[in-house]
Formats: C-alpha cells, structure tokens, sequence
DNA sequence: TCTGGGGTCCTAGGACCC
DNA sequence: TCTGGGGTCCTAGGACCC
C-alpha cells in the first residue's frame, strides 16, 4: 500500500458513506472445525465437534454436517453426541487456528490497511478507499474469498453493505462459504423477512421478549414504535436498532484496539469452598492475569471476582483501589477477600467456578513505588513489601520468558489440571 | 445430566460533590 | 435548614458476542 492510498482511505472514513456498500464483514465459516477439516483430509465431509467428548466437556466448534444436526457451539459433548451419533469429536489443534487466522488477515490487509479485527477468524474492511483500485464491493468480495480458499485452504463468507452492522448481518446470510452484497436503497427489502435474533446485541433472551410480543422478523420490529422496543430491550439496544431502521448506524471501521480488562477463569465441576482449595485456583488465576498485565506493562484499579454456585446464578464482587496493581500476590490476596464475601453471603452453596478480572486498567511505563496500600482499602498488607512483591514477579517473568511458563511458580498456583487443554486458554488470551 | 474461557456493553442504585 | 438538579464514580447484575 501506498501513502497516498491510505491518505485517501482515512480522508473518506470521516464521511459517512452514501453511496455504494463500503463496509465488508469476513467472517471464516465454523472456523475451528475448517481448520481440522483442511489439516486431516479424513474428516472432510463429516460432523466433527472440536473439543468436548461424548460424556463430557463442551463442543467449542462444528462442523456444517454436524451443525446440520442440531450440534452447536457452547453444546456439551453428551448432548451433541445424541443428536450426532456419527459425531466425531477432535481435541483441536490450537496452536493452528492463530496462524490460519493470522494468516487470512494478512490477506484482508493487502485489500485495505482499514481491517478491524474482531476475533480470531472475522474482520471488518472498509473499503471505500480501494474500489478505484480493485472494482466494486462485489468483485472485491469475491476476489477475497477466492485468494483466501486458494491460499489458505479456508471458506470464508463476505457481506457488503453501507454500515457494519448491516454487513455483519449479510456475511451471516452468505453463510456457509458464500457472499452476499446489500446494495445502496435496497435495505429494507434486504432485512425485513429476516429473524430479529440476527441482528447484534438480540440474543436468546432478547428473542423471547420480542417473540412474546409477536415479534420475530427484523420488518415486524421496524413496525413496532421505538418507545415499546425501548421498553423490552433497554435504551441502548432501543437506539442502536432505530438507527439501523433508518440506515443511520454511524460506527466506523477502527483498527486498533485496547483491552478494556484483563480476567481469567476456571471452572471447578462442583465442589464445597474450602481455604486452601480456593487459595490455590485464585492464586492460579491472579498469576495468569497478573502476568498478562506485566506483559503489556498495564495495570488496573479495579479487580472484580466472580463466583459461580450451583444451580444459582454467578455473584460477582469488585472492589476499586486507589493504586493500579499488577502484582500477583497482592492481586491473589485481593481476589480471595471478594471471593468469600461472595461466598459467606451463600453458606452450604457448592462453587463451580471462579473468576478474576482487572479493569480500570492504566500504562505502566513509569514503574511506580508499588502499593503500599493505604488504610481504607480493606486488606492486610502482606508479609512482603510491594518492591519486594515487584521484584518476586520480575524473576519469574524473567524465567518463564526463558525457559517457559511452566518453569516457574506460585506454590499453591502450580498444582492443577484444566479442564481444557492450555493451548485453548493461551489461544483464548492471545492478543488479536 | 447443566456448559469453556476470553471479552464488551448497559442499567440501576447509592455515595458524593458542586 | 431544607431543597433542586446535574455530574461522576463505584458496585452488582445481566445480556451478549466469539
């Protein structure tokens, strides 16, 4: 790309567009399950599930012939084997599905440097920059699903249209391995018939509510007054669909992002909180997350801590310091204060699953005299000063760095097995 | 026989300040 | 001495997305 060409890119982003579509939506068609498709040749053809297995687990992905029975995403195993028998499961190639994913970027971004990525296997273009160059919305869709299945190997399904929203909902029309161009004047006609759950941001519940209301395609609800929409789905979602009505949705293609917060979690199966037992997961968590944070020189006031029980709905626990932290220990102390907060207020519940997460996250260029924590906040300090905690945490970055996470580590962080492979995790975690 | 792990955004009430 | 109105921050919960 040329300086002059991407000049003329960011002068057209200020302008909404009016003319043709300009916004494009790539989206990898079930991802994960392609991947394994393409690096196994015997799978080609069959309802495979990534992840999970038949007596346990959770299908992460699925393929078209397994999806054609009922399998989907987030499905524990023993359910998708049912509706599946045939299903079979694969434990994934993790490691993989970063390169794959990267690599199709790479192709987007040789059609515009306007790409937003936002996950692993999907993106936003904007492309009013670029039809001089390489034609119409159309052919540049096609152009890109067909240098992406000739060098990758992977499906991939493209949608047009003026905004992204609109876009997003045609590349999930085109789908599988299709694409689909909602031209200018056209869209009403284009989204009426369709089911109002396609639209971003209306979920399972979301669709109940309309449905109750004898709502259920995306041209019912453009009938329904604002203010009824308002009332069932919030004033955000209200507005958001209001101006998808009236083709208004002004959000632009942004290239970068910044993390807004830092969590991790596990899931235990079902088990009566003990001490030790929950020191040793949130001391587990603190280190994965405390470690991203150093990695990222980024910090956060805010640490909040889920606690899942049984058969109840999650709790969550947030307390905001007055000093950022990224320290490990003192993240773990932290976490396991909100952590029994939650749990004292459901005595003889059973946990199964516990949470960490920092927000309110700052730059941590400037390494700060650490957290001598001031009285208000309600925490014992420990037994080792903040400098003392900065240094511990340095050595062990410095170590995992050269030998490998595993190297190195908390004592009561160190002992555990997941229930799903590392590989998922660091894949999850990995910075788009 | 209840389902992983990573996130984002919205809402509502209360505290606090001006 | 009681009262208005607005803004910001914090906490908790929930829906949703990939």
């Amino acid at each position: 790309m040329t300086a002059g060409y991407s000049n003329t890119c960011s002068s057209r982003l200020a302008a909404v567009p009016s003319g043709g579509p300009t916004i494009l939506h790539a989206d990898l068609d079930a991802f994960y399950a392609s991947v394994e498709q393409l690096l196994d040749p015997a799978l080609r053809g069959q309802p495979i599930a990534v992840g999970g297995g038949p007596s346990g687990g959770v299908v992460l992905a699925a393929s078209y012939e397994a999806k054609s029975f009922g399998v989907q995403g987030g499905m524990p195993g023993w359910r998708a084997a049912r509706l599946c028998p045939d299903l079979v499961f694969v434990r994934g190639h993790f490691g993989e599905y970063q390169r794959f994913g990267d690599a199709v970027m790479e192709i987007l971004e040789d059609v515009t440097p306007v790409v937003e990525r936002i996950s692993i296997d999907e993106a936003f273009l904007d492309v009013s920059g670029a039809t001089h160059l390489f034609g119409p919305p159309d052919v540049i869709g096609a152009a890109i699903r067909r240098r992406v299945r000739a060098e990758v190997g992977l499906p991939i399904s493209v949608g047009a249209a003026r905004t992204k929203h609109l876009a997003k909902i045609a590349s999930q029309v085109a789908k599988p391995d299709g694409l689909v161009v909602v031209a200018p004047g056209t869209e009403r006609e284009f989204l009426d018939p369709l089911p109002v759950g396609l639209i971003w941001g209306v979920g399972p519940v979301n669709q109940q509510r309309l449905a109750h209301l004898g709502i259920h395609t995306i041209g019912q609800l453009a009938e329904t007054p604002g203010s009824a929409v308002e009332h069932i789905l919030g004033r955000a979602v209200g507005h958001k669909l209001s101006a998808m009505a009236r083709d208004a949705d002004p959000r632009r293609v942004v290239t970068a992002h910044r993390a807004g917060s830092v969590g991790a979690q596990s899931a235990l199966g079902r088990r009566r909180p003990a001490r030790d037992d929950v020191r040793a997961v949130l001391a587990h968590l603190a280190d994965r997350v405390a470690r991203r944070l150093r990695a990222k020189a980024r910090a956060g006031r805010t640490v909040t801590v889920r606690v899942r029980f049984a058969g109840m709905a999650s709790v969550t626990r947030s307390l905001t310091l007055t000093q950022p932290v990224a320290t490990t220990l003192t993240l773990t102390e932290i976490a396991e204060r909100l952590a029994w907060s939650a749990i004292d207020d459901h005595p003889d519940a059973e946990i199964t699953l516990l949470a960490i997460s920092v927000s309110n996250l700052t730059d941590q260029r400037t390494i700060q005299p650490e957290l001598e924590l001031p009285p208000p906040d309600p925490w014992r300090p420990g037994s080792a000063t903040g400098t003392a905690r900065r240094a511990v945490d340095g050595s062990m970055d410095a170590i995992r760095e050269r030998f490998g996470r595993d190297a190195v580590g908390y004592l009561p962080a160190m002992r555990r097995g997941g229930a799903v492979p590392d590989e998922f995790r660091e894949l999850a975690e990995h910075e788009l």
